[in-house]
DNA sequence: ACATACCGGGG
DNA sequence: GTGTACGGTATGT
């Protein structure tokens, strides 16, 4: 027997070699061994609660195409369910791949329906049981076995295994970026060639490698033709041998692009430390892809979800949000130009560009490591799945990890019938108070602190104290028939207020570090996470595909948080101020004729008139003082439109949340027009300038003088063409691209423009080549009512500048002569 | 009014 | 595996 020490990677359950499944554990020692640990000896389980004889279950045996599926032990044990007492056997089942099949014939039956646990994915338990955390220190105990086929150090046959504590590693990293030749346009992967492929690891390696050869690159290789590039793919990534593959958006693009063109090739896939190839797994953000024994990181996800509430940006390239968190940019290169180059046999600039890329996605990477480290800590999943986790899967995670120190059954995910009706039930959200479309000066920003999970926590909403004891002892619900008892403290209320409580811990201790340590990173990543969930907790309980799914929970919330902000409004204009805008937790308010510098003063003191008033669990946050800030309306509406804002801050950054410019389905021109028109009005302080650029834009338009390329609109052709049954402009396009003998494949990326003439959009609407090619003309009336006009209208109305001081001072009707 | 189809990230 | 993101918008029918 041997007993090894190692940081734990991934781990997984293997059932590509035979019907028994074997759980493989990769890590890597202090000293850098690799080492796999396996086990076809896994046991799961699931509960059953019962009053009947289970004599019937302790010998059960159940045929499935899977295998024998067997019960191995029967336990009784008290647990409890919704607070309740109650007896409950757990079952153990031989083949954790069969658990789910076992649940579902129990359900089946008189005796023992009352199945739970049965549909939490075996390793998520198996980590829960094992206290086991992604990169920290498991001890191992079995013997040597020979590692046939595998890339590790040393293969050990796992008779048993705990946590063994102590600090996590810091792991190799490899991160990478493909380009490929694009010229048909072909937004998915399928057929496009790889033509080069970036590297850059924690240790310093940097390379660029490509199979078109050329003077003079930097860190350049040069390899015989894209087959071997496929190969030097594999080959690196075995030299380099990471804990940590990181990429941009690499579930999406990246790696399935590679294995594409891997499979055309004939090259064989061998990524993982057990040899095996890329695994398309489902994650909740759509397919990602799994390496045995390495830690694939796709950072798009995260950064759009876990952190987009973090950053000013509403737009989530590598670009963006690399010149945001890491100030710094990309290199520019648009992808006609990157085919050009490519076909023109120079591509210097390009390797230029791909390793730059590679580049800033290792630095984004190190900078946000720490973060998905500490979410992965805390709801105790692997990284690889955390990072990939909607707000719905971290509260879920993080109550099955919770769940087990209150002896509770854990919940079961709702049935499909169940989930549609769920879906079907809505209820009231927070309080709006609708913008009045403007241009604000000196806008403070407050916000509740916490506002669900402090009224969650303090009228202990919980389905477990729902409507129990008397009415006039508990929380009676504002606008419902319905209460909270006080006591005892529900499952969610209580777990809610362990994590409030941490944090606050944690944000105490912060004050006394550095705050340009490591340390202090690492704690500000660990409250952060403690937040986000915090946070996400009422969301869950109305959340349809939620296990402690309540909506009555969720609309005692809301209910309370509608009660609490309108205090707020009403307390914000009995002093004097307006409300420009209010949703849920926080309130836009200003003072006519306020001096930027006094502004904040006024504000203070006002904020703390109101944290005065509140009552002791509830507080407001100064969130921001604004320079600037314009609100829209809606499309046809008077009242002003939800989360369409654009705010400039103290130092003079934009913040434009919701604006439509960033979208490819709209032409570059009115996408233009648009942010300059924001950027006129809020940096710059000049609608007028403004005005004029949109009467010159339109003007330019009318006479026919806007270059082609600025109108293109660009829709993406997700089927076959006979396949559609509302034919929309994008498809028309290419239907009659088609049939004059252009290249359509599904997937492409149809670029067209709306030429004059009669008829609907779909009838006017013709691919740009044939455009340019047949010399047609571009519908004037289209661009200026459908493009331009819509992009700037709500912004200019906001501003009380008419239409007719840009579009013209004469009639539609004298427009469209003057367009003849 | 309702249904259908697409956007995002990546080249 | 019971479910496969989601909220917003334009155009067709």
């Amino acid at each position: 027997m041997e007993r090894a020490v190692f940081y734990l990677n991934n781990i997984h359950l293997d059932t590509s070699e035979s019907k028994i499944p074997t759980l493989k554990l990769f890590g890597k020692t202090e000293d850098g061994k690799k080492v796999c640990a396996i086990t076809s000896k896994v046991k799961d389980y699931l509960w059953v609660v019962t009053n009947a004889n289970i004599k019937e279950l302790e010998n059960y045996e159940l045929e499935t195409h899977e295998g024998l599926c067997t019960v191995e032990k029967v336990v009784i044990k008290e647990k409890m369910l919704d607070g309740q007492k109650v007896m409950a056997a757990q079952v153990w089942v031989n083949n954790p791949k069969l658990t789910g099949y076992l649940g579902s014939v129990l359900r089946k039956t008189e005796k023992f329906s009352q199945v739970y646990e049965d549909d939490i994915p075996f390793i998520q338990k198996y980590i829960i049981d094992h206290d086991l955390k992604s990169f920290s220190k498991v001890a191992v105990t079995g013997n040597k076995i020979p590692r046939t086929g595998f890339k590790v150090d040393e293969l050990i046959q796992m008779r048993e295994i705990e946590n063994a504590n102590g600090e996590t590693a810091k792991p190799v990293v490899l991160a990478f970026d493909i380009e490929t030749y694009n010229p048909r346009k072909e937004v998915f992967v399928r057929g496009n060639e790889i033509i080069m492929i970036s590297f850059k690891s924690s240790k310093g390696f940097s390379k660029v490698i490509t199979w078109k050869k050329f003077e003079g690159g930097e860190n350049v290789e040069f390899v015989e033709d894209e087959k071997a590039l496929i190969q030097k793919f594999f080959k690196t990534l075995k030299e380099i041998g990471p804990d940590v593959l990181v990429g941009f958006n690499s579930d999406a693009f990246d790696i399935p692009s590679i294995m594409d063109r891997a499979k055309k090739f004939g090259v064989k896939q061998v990524a993982g430390l057990d040899g095996t190839g890329f695994k398309v797994v489902r994650s909740s953000s759509g397919p990602a892809i799994w390496i045995n024994g390495i830690t694939h990181i796709d950072l798009y996800p995260f950064f759009s979800r876990t952190m987009a509430d973090r950053l000013k940006t509403d737009i989530m390239s590598l670009n963006r949000i690399s010149k945001e968190v890491l100030n710094q940019s990309k290199k520019s290169l648009d992808y006609e130009k990157i085919n050009e180059l490519w076909a023109s046999d120079n591509p210097k600039d390009i390797c230029e560009y791909c390793l730059t890329d590679a580049e800033l996605t290792l630095k984004l990477f190190e900078k946000i490591f720490p973060v998905m480290m500490e979410f992965s800590k805390t709801v105790q999943q692997q990284v690889f799945k955390t990072c990939r986790a909607t707000y719905g899967n971290l509260v879920e995670d993080y109550l099955l990890k919770e769940n087990p120190n209150f002896n509770e059954l854990r919940k079961r995910k709702p049935s499909k019938e169940e989930f549609i009706k769920r879906r079907k039930t809505s209820f009231k959200g927070g309080y709006v108070h609708e913008p009045k479309p403007g241009l604000y000066q000196n806008l403070a920003v407050f916000d509740f602190k916490s506002l669900y999970p402090s009224i969650i926590i303090s009228h202990n909403i919980s389905p477990s104290s729902l409507m129990k004891g008397k009415k006039e002892d508990g929380h009676a619900v504002p606008e419902e028939d319905y209460w909270f008892a006080k006591k005892p403290v529900g499952m969610i209320p209580k777990i809610l207020e362990e994590l409030v409580n941490r944090r606050i811990g944690i944000k105490r201790i912060m004050k006394d570090v550095d705050v340009k340590s490591s340390q202090h990173a690492i704690l500000d990543a660990r409250q952060y996470s403690l937040k986000i969930i915090a946070n996400s907790f009422y969301g869950y309980l109305g959340f349809p595909k939620s296990r402690w799914y309540s909506i009555k929970c969720a609309k005692a919330v809301t209910s309370f948080g509608r009660d609490y902000i309108k205090k707020i409004i009403e307390q914000s204009k009995k002093a004097g101020f307006e409300v420009v805008y209010a949703d849920t937790d926080s309130v836009f308010i200003y003072k006519k004729k306020s001096v930027f510098r006094s502004a904040r003063k006024t504000y203070e003191k006002f904020l703390k008139q109101i944290n005065e008033s509140l009552h002791g669990f509830m507080k407001m946050d100064f969130e921001g003082l604004y320079k600037k800030g314009l609100f829209i309306s809606k499309k046809s509406d008077l009242v002003g439109a939800k989360k369409k804002y654009a705010l400039l801050d103290e130092h003079g950054n934009l913040v434009i949340k919701g604006f439509e410019y960033v979208r490819r389905d709209w032409s570059p021109l009115a996408k233009k027009i648009q942010l300059k028109v924001l950027k006129k009005v809020l940096a710059e302080n000049a609608s007028k300038n403004a005005v004029k650029l949109v009467k010159n834009e339109l003007k330019k338009l009318r006479l026919g003088k806007t270059p082609l390329k600025e109108l293109i609109i660009s829709v993406q052709l997700k089927k076959k063409l006979e396949n559609y049954s509302s034919i929309g402009p994008h498809v028309a396009a290419a239907m009659k691209a088609e049939k004059k003998g252009y290249f359509i494949n599904p997937g492409m990326l149809v670029q067209f423009i709306i030429i004059k003439g009669e008829g609907s959009v779909s009838e006017k609407a013709f691919i740009y080549e044939q455009v340019k090619k047949e010399d047609l003309k571009y519908d004037p009336e289209y661009y200026v009512y459908k493009q331009v006009l819509p992009s700037v209208k709500r912004i200019l109305d906001a501003l009380n500048v008419k239409e007719e001081k840009y579009l013209s001072s004469q009639s539609k009707e004298d427009l469209t002569s003057f367009i003849k």
